[in-house]
DNA sequence: TATATTTGCATCGTGAACGATATAAATGAC
DNA sequence: GTCATTTATATCGTTCACGATGCAAATATA
């Protein structure tokens, strides 16, 4: 019994249950308008910088095309941004928030400190939080770089 | 630009992200057998004690009946595991792992070392792998206490 | 300038997650 | 014992993730 399958020892399943339970504590507050926890990350993307292609999108999310593509579709349904082809390039799509999707960032101002002070507790206080983005950001960049070296 | 809403300042897409990439780096190791990481975890929890009822599992899981209840029915037309009903209480299917869903136990014998050593990196030594453990510990707590007191 | 390759996006199929709801068995109240 | 409530599981619908594949526009090569 060396419990090297033993849950309780294993980083994934911590993660994996993390990122779970901190996306659903964002659900009452995305809910209200509509919108899940991955199109809130679109919205955030497009914030940042506005008229982008999908491509750009799915990079700055690490996510592929055929993930991001039918989430931006449901949410050019909803009337949050619109897709265009790309005048200077025809394969591109680029992504456009319209009026609407521009008020959300108003109206969810709030959401990020709710959310992250609902997440804070002896283990985690504020001033390990940068501790935990370092070793999470550690993580991932290796992660990334074994799948780019096969 | 308060930066509220970077995404660099996020600690739900660092864990989504993380989540998501060492759960594909488990991957190629699970494919092998026919098996996604769910999957694997369900085995975890079968492997540490057989014989269980779908909710126990759950529990373990945090997870919720309807997301386990399909994922055991995939696993038992694999031949993975059983589902019968429980003789002292009919409401309950209990959940046991075919001979199959033992012999997995050995074939999957490398499989946390090899995902473990792949994700060390200079920011997530491993004597820093602890701390990453209590502060993601604290985290689910945190959240799922905040879950239970609405 | 033909042709080959790459790039950007989309389509398809499968398997989670999860909110909402349903059903049957067990338990509790009277 | 009868009826209400709780508990254990299942069903349904929607939205991701993601591997595999397709297709057209752009670019590189011959």
């Amino acid at each position: 019994m060396d419990g090297r399958f033993n849950l309780d020892n294993q980083l994934c399943f911590r993660l994996y249950t993390a990122s779970r339970l901190i996306t659903q504590s964002y659900h009452p507050f995305l809910a209200e308008f509509g919108l899940t926890y991955p199109q809130y990350l679109v919205l955030l993307v497009l914030w940042e910088k506005d008229e982008q292609p999908v491509n750009d999108i799915a990079k700055r999310l690490m996510l592929e095309t055929n993930t991001v593509t039918p989430l931006l579709k449901r949410m050019e349904t909803e009337g949050i941004l619109t897709r265009s082809k790309g005048k200077k390039d025809a394969r591109q799509m680029i992504v456009t928030l319209t009026k609407k999707g521009c008020t959300l960032k108003e109206e969810l101002l709030h959401v990020p400190e709710a959310v992250g002070s609902a997440v804070l507790c002896e283990s985690l206080t504020p001033e390990r939080v940068p501790e935990l983005f370092a070793m999470l950001d550690g993580l991932i960049g290796q992660l990334k770089e074994n799948q780019s070296n096969p």
